[in-house]
This record gives C-alpha cells, sequence and structure tokens, in this order.
DNA sequence: GTGAAAGCGCTAACAC
DNA sequence: GTGTTAGCGCTTTCAC
C-alpha cells in the first residue's frame, strides 16, 4: 500500500544521503561500485521510480504533449490520434488529449488550461467554428507565452507555426480526374466541410480537374451539405435533379456513402451507371456496398511527422524557420468505381 | 515570449513577499483589501496561472486521470473516451491517453509509466492479450501501490475494483429473442470477440435464448471469427453450408455489416430473407444497406459513470466497497430486420 | 497585515 | 566516495 517511494526512503534504509542515492542510481563515477549496487538492489525491491512532478519541476520539462483535436469520433482523427500516441510513446513522451467538439470556446479553453506547465508543446487540429469565427488569438498568445504548436490538416495560415497537411488540392484534382479518365460525363462534388480551408482547396481542385478536360460539358455541380440532417434530403434531390448524374466525388466519406446507399435503393447500379469518390481513411470504406473508393489520408503518417515535428522544435527553440510538411496521399481504388 | 510567469515575479514587480502574493490571489483574510486588488490586476495582466508541476509537488495530487483502451480505432472505445474526457473536464481533471493495441506488454508498460506520481488513478478496458493470457498481476500491484482503478466493458473478476459494465448477456438474450419472436427458423451467432468475457456472456445469452424458445428446432450455430481476415471467408461459407439460415446475431458490427454484404450481393433480401442484428454503438449501422438494427451499449454513459467512480473512489480513499455499475442497453431497430 | 521559513521529491554544484 | 546545500514554484504555519 506504499504509494510513495523517495529517494529520502532509501536514503534512510540504507544509512545513506538522499544525494548518494539519487547519483547511485545514475551510475555515477563518483560513487563505490558496491553502494552503486545496494542502492540499486534496494530501488528494485521497492520498485522505485522518480517522482515525475518532481522531476518536471526540476527541468521545467513535461514530457508531455498536448493533444487537441476537433472529434473523435471521426475516423480520420482517431487515427492521427493513434500514431501521434505511437510516436510520442516511442520518445518518452504522454500525451493529454483534449476534445474541441469543433467548438472555439473549448479549443480556446484547453490551450489555456494546459498551459500552466502541464504540457512542453502542443499538436491541433483547429475546430470548425474556429475557422468560420476566423478566430487567432489564442494560438497567438500561446505561442508567445513559449509553447510550441505543430498544426494539421485543419491549419491556419495566420499562424506562424510548424504544420502537417496532406495536397487536398491535387488530392481532389486527380480523384475528379481519375472519373473523367473513366469517361464520367456529369460529375457532382458533395461538400460537407465547405467553409473550412481544406474544404476550399478540395473543391478548387474539383474545379480545376473538370476546367483543365476538354471533353467534359457539363459544368461543375457542388452540392454544399451544412448539417447531417442533410445528408439524405441534399442526395436525393441531386438525384432526382439530375437523371444524367454518371459520377460523384465527396469531401468526406459519409456523404459518399449516403450517396452509394441512396444508389442502391433505387437500383442503380455502381460504378456502372454511377461512379463514387470518398475521401479520408475510415472503416466504412471497406464495409460498404459495395466497397468505397477513397482518397487515404495516411493519417498515421500525419500523426507521427506532427510529433517529430514539435519534439524537433522543443529541442532546437529559437530559431523560427517553420515548416510545413505536405503528406502524399493516395486514391485507394475499390468498387465503387 | 514570457513563459513562465510565478509568484516571484509578481512579489517582486508589487514589492511584496511571494507569500503574500499567494495569500492575496486566494483572498486570504489576513491581506488588505487594497493589497488583494493590486496583486490581482498584475496577476491578471501577465495572465498568471500557478504552476501545476508545483502544485501537483505540494499536494500529491495531479488532477489528471490516466486512460489505457485497448484500441482508439474501435468507435466504441472512441466513444468512451468522449464520455471520458467530458465528465474529466467538467470536474478538473484532465486525461492522459495510452492506447494498449491490445497488447498485454503495453498495457502494463503504460501502468507502470503512468504510476510515477503522473496520474491519480486509472480507468482502463483490458486489453484481449491480457484477458487469452490471463494476466492480472500488472493491475495488482498497481492497486497496491495505492493507484485506484476503474475498470470498464472488458473487465476482470480476479481484481478488486470498481467496475462498469453492461448487462452483455441479456442483451444478447434480448437480441436473439427479438429474433425468434420475429419467427425466425434458423439463426447464426457470429463471435469475433469468443475469448473475451464479454463475448462469452453474449454467446450464452444466445443460447439461453434459443433454449428458452419452444418452437425454436434448429440447433445454435456458432461462427467463430478470430482474425480480420477471415471475416469474408467465414461467413461466405456459413451462407453456403445453411441455405436455410434467416437470422444472424453478431457480437459486433464489422462482422455483421460484412454479412449484409454478403446477403447483398447474392441477392438476398435483408430482412425478408435474412435478418441481422449487429452490436455496439457504431457509425456504419446507419450508414450500411440497408442500416443494421444494433444493441447500442451508451458508451457515452460508460465513460461518464467510469469517472465518476473513480473521482468518488479519489476523494472517499481507504473503504474498499468496491462497485461494479451496469449500464442499460437498448435494442436499436433499424432497416435489417 | 505582511513576511520568513519549511517542505513537497528531485538534481547538481560544491564542500569535505 | 559521500554529504550538504540550494533551488525548481508553490502552500502554509508561524512570527512579527
Amino acid at each position: 500500500m506504499q504509494k510513495n517511494i523517495t529517494l529520502k526512503l532509501l536514503a534512510d534504509e540504507l544509512g545513506l544521503s538522499i544525494s548518494t542515492v539519487s547519483k547511485a542510481l545514475k551510475d555515477s563515477y563518483e560513487i563505490n561500485e558496491k553502494t552503486i549496487a545496494r542502492v540499486k538492489a534496494l530501488a528494485k525491491k521497492y520498485n522505485y521510480r522518480p517522482n515525475r512532478m518532481a522531476l518536471s519541476l526540476k527541468s521545467s520539462e513535461t514530457k508531455t504533449i498536448g493533444v487537441i483535436i476537433p472529434n473523435i469520433l471521426n475516423y480520420f482523427f482517431s487515427k492521427v490520434l493513434l500514431g501521434i500516441e505511437e510516436e510520442a510513446n516511442k520518445h518518452g513522451y504522454h500525451i493529454i488529449i483534449c476534445l474541441s467538439g469543433n467548438q472555439y470556446q473549448k479549443e480556446a479553453e484547453s490551450l489555456q488550461l494546459l498551459s500552466d506547465g502541464s504540457v512542453d508543446g502542443f499538436i491541433l487540429s483547429i475546430a470548425k467554428e474556429t475557422q468560420l469565427k476566423q478566430q487567432n488569438s489564442h494560438f497567438k498568445s500561446i505561442i508567445k507565452q513559449g509553447y510550441p504548436i505543430v498544426m494539421f490538416d485543419r491549419v491556419s495560415n495566420k499562424i506562424e507555426c510548424d504544420k502537417v497537411i496532406i495536397n487536398d488540392f491535387d488530392a481532389a484534382y486527380d480523384a475528379t480526374s481519375y472519373l473523367l479518365n473513366k469517361g464520367r460525363k456529369k460529375i457532382a462534388l458533395l461538400s460537407t466541410i465547405n467553409d473550412l480551408n481544406i474544404g476550399k482547396l478540395r473543391r478548387d481542385g474539383y474545379r480545376e480537374a473538370l476546367k483543365d478536360n476538354v471533353n467534359y460539358k457539363n459544368k461543375e455541380l457542388v452540392i454544399k451539405i451544412n448539417s447531417k440532417t442533410e445528408y439524405h434530403l441534399a442526395i436525393t434531390s441531386l438525384f432526382d435533379n439530375h437523371k444524367d448524374l454518371d459520377g460523384i466525388f465527396a469531401t468526406d466519406n459519409v456523404s459518399a456513402v449516403t450517396a452509394l446507399k441512396i444508389a442502391n435503393s433505387r437500383g442503380l447500379a455502381v460504378p456502372k451507371d454511377i461512379a463514387v469518390i470518398g475521401f479520408s481513411d475510415d472503416k466504412i470504406s471497406r464495409l460498404s456496398f459495395p466497397s468505397l473508393t477513397t482518397v487515404s489520408q495516411s493519417a498515421l503518417e500525419i500523426g507521427k511527422s506532427a510529433v517529430n515535428m514539435l519534439i524537433a522544435r522543443l529541442n532546437n527553440d529559437g530559431k523560427p524557420d517553420f515548416k510545413t510538411k505536405v503528406i502524399q496521399t493516395d486514391l485507394v481504388v475499390r468498387e465503387s468505381t
């Protein structure tokens, strides 16, 4: 029932001073080998490990990373988190996690709460509301306090910090081109993140691909979906209004799969009558009927890169040579195209 | 660029002593009101907040909960985590998260690492490998060190601690009975967690329901699926070998949705020809074609309950009146039944 | 009404 | 080769 084995306890039992014990545990050259052996034996017996709070206080290093993500129920963010956790552990860091719920308020609070010496730095993806409101003073304030930030996926170009992103424009361009090369004549874009920077980039990629294809005669067809309740309705009316629709590119997977469902229930053959491409890593893409072709984001790698950039920054400190790392995406072709 | 605003800094600037400043910030009755006002004004100006490590060291309370979950890509665990995070924040706690990856080794390491004064206690769900190997010394050791543990979902009856579980047996019994009451004549159980305690309970519930139904003539039909690669193969041969199969109850959702896919591709009508019920909260259940009837686990509530039990234990300390809270499940009926 | 001092557990410079 | 001491930032008891 011993909670705290301290150096003092060991020292008392061994009849040594605290500092001798401390040095012995570190194999200091100053200490007699026999003493070292005695100390280590007792430490092992009691499973002694130095109190982390004392260590942190002393060194002003917490070896802890604060991670703030918008939504843990989103598979992409879960997978980035997995990457972060693995890489952080590998380097001896813990992670404290906060969920912003896509709300500015919670995001700002989390930053505020953790900037009391709880963490060495932050890895985060910006909340939707924060991007809509173009808020960024809370980020600037944290950075000014000396906490490094690495942003991933949903980043802001108004903030000077390290970033990890994917090539959203290129990914959308390539996905759309893939449909075009398959001879699709009328391709709609389902955009559920139209207000986010990454949503804009994906939309622009779609547009550019259409423009660059000389054989494509139809106009762009962008369906903006803002609320979860709208998915079914919006896509249903898309199908109703465009009987000649033969391709869909979605900026997320939920709307893509919803499109599949609606196609199925209308007796449309996928991909013969209509081809569908989604966006993001997801379990759904393999389980949908038919399985969904998607743009894969390499979420694990995003997480790992973010950790490595943060740790590099922590060890480097000072020079503000902020970098933006671009992770390549892949088009994973499955049955829906 | 100031990282550390300390009491000392404030004291120096105000020409007061550290202890006076400390007391003033706490509205101590000992301190003159004007002094309090002056101190608070400066503290606010500098956005002073007490260093958490110093606080923790002093009070030996970290206000941090260690959370160890088997797999963050599992929607159920993500949702429990969401519940934990919300409730913990509400009570002023942070959460440090470790992912065991269902491996004993990583689970034990995480416990070991965090039991150096990093957290006040643990919330965890046991790794699959740990349950298979019947390991529990690492839990006992942590508890002996004075760290309270709350286990949820995948718990062990060999460990004395607080627990939050669902009524797995009843849930499976009810789901199976639902199929029976719909007149299903041949119902298979898809079990992907056959070796876990909860898997056994769900299997027993299925068995008991069949036994209790006098009209049911067929034998039980339990398909054990151990590896992710087997899902498709195992379910395909189930369909091949039992042409009269008209009901499926799965202990998870991935196998249930895979069954739906296979039914779809064989031109079987769901639920007319075959009805399917899955298990667990999941995004998939709404997006599958057709949408999947499932046993919902109230993951959020599990998370919240776990936090509240842990905090109660931390404030109570001592008396070992360990409780097991059972969260009720619901059968959420969708299109697949 | 304010300040000095001890101590939480640890490290490290500096005695001896 | 071992011990003393100061100090990380804070709270709190005890003096003045």
